[in-house]
DNA sequence: TTATTAGTCTATCTTTTTTATAGGTTTTAT
DNA sequence: ATAAAACCTATAAAAAAGATAGACTAATAA
């Protein structure tokens, strides 16, 4: 399962989406709008903007507001920053591989075979939807 | 990603599935093959157990077997028993389903579409594939 | 029938991760 | 100047993951 975090940051972001034409939206704003803790949201918007997927303005008339279009950003760039591996196991990742402690060969590992199976159909699809996918159904 | 303790169970059960014929496996054994601590593998082939996944015999000569045939034995299904939901928001979860609390109707948040996507591409490999698909690759 | 073997059960403990909060700092518009 | 709003860092609280301990029960063999 997604965190919290990576749940929170993908409404955030439709929000932004949702709201790209009005210029700098307040944390406060999005937190409100998806009921999500304000000070919590505040931390992953700022992740989101070191990251370079968001902008953002100090001072009076400030906020956040997307870098890029919302059909440029994937969902799974979003799931990797946040929540780390899309992977199920260490010894599919691509991002954060890490070797199998627990059998002999990678490599004629069944596990490892179907699990790399599972990645890609999940990879096929988060990589390819972006924010501009989720904003409403059937668009 | 899986937890470790689903981790180990694929591996504990690949081993019983390699040894079929052999009756009753030790813990112990199973643990010293797959670099397991044997007291955490303990408590997972118990539960395994009390799910009906495996049967066990006490006393010399005892130990843990499968009480199906390998391709009886979905990956889904232990995944499900170990770590909970597949999916990746409790919203588009089937067997430990939650409301979502950050948007206003599921019926039309696209992201819950998404994920729908990716739980049912996920589900096609993990309710198919069984222990008989991950002893040896190519098969 | 006793000793040994091996799983059963339950509790606890430690560590890590997740979730959340607090409070001061900096920047900017007016 | 002042008020608004993001920035930054630290910490705390809670939950989950990972691991261990030890007494108990059942089965087997001598």
């Amino acid at each position: 399962m997604l965190s919290k975090k990576t749940q929170y940051a993908f409404h955030a972001l439709v929000h932004l989406a949702e709201n790209v034409d009005k210029g700098p939206i307040l944390i406060s704003e999005i937190a409100q709008e998806k009921n999500i803790s304000i000070k919590f949201l505040e931390n992953i918007l700022l992740e989101l903007k070191n990251a370079g997927i968001l902008g953002s303005k100090k001072g009076k008339g400030g906020g956040y507001y997307l870098m890029r279009p919302p059909k440029e950003i994937a969902l799974a760039k979003i799931i990797r920053l946040l929540d780390g591996p899309i992977a199920l196991l260490p010894c599919v990742s691509l991002n954060y591989y890490e070797r199998c402690e627990n059998c002999r060969d990678e490599a004629v590992c069944g596990l490892n075979e179907v699990m790399g199976r599972v990645r890609d159909s999940a990879l096929k699809i988060l990589e390819n939807k972006t924010l501009k996918d989720i904003l409403t159904r059937n668009s």
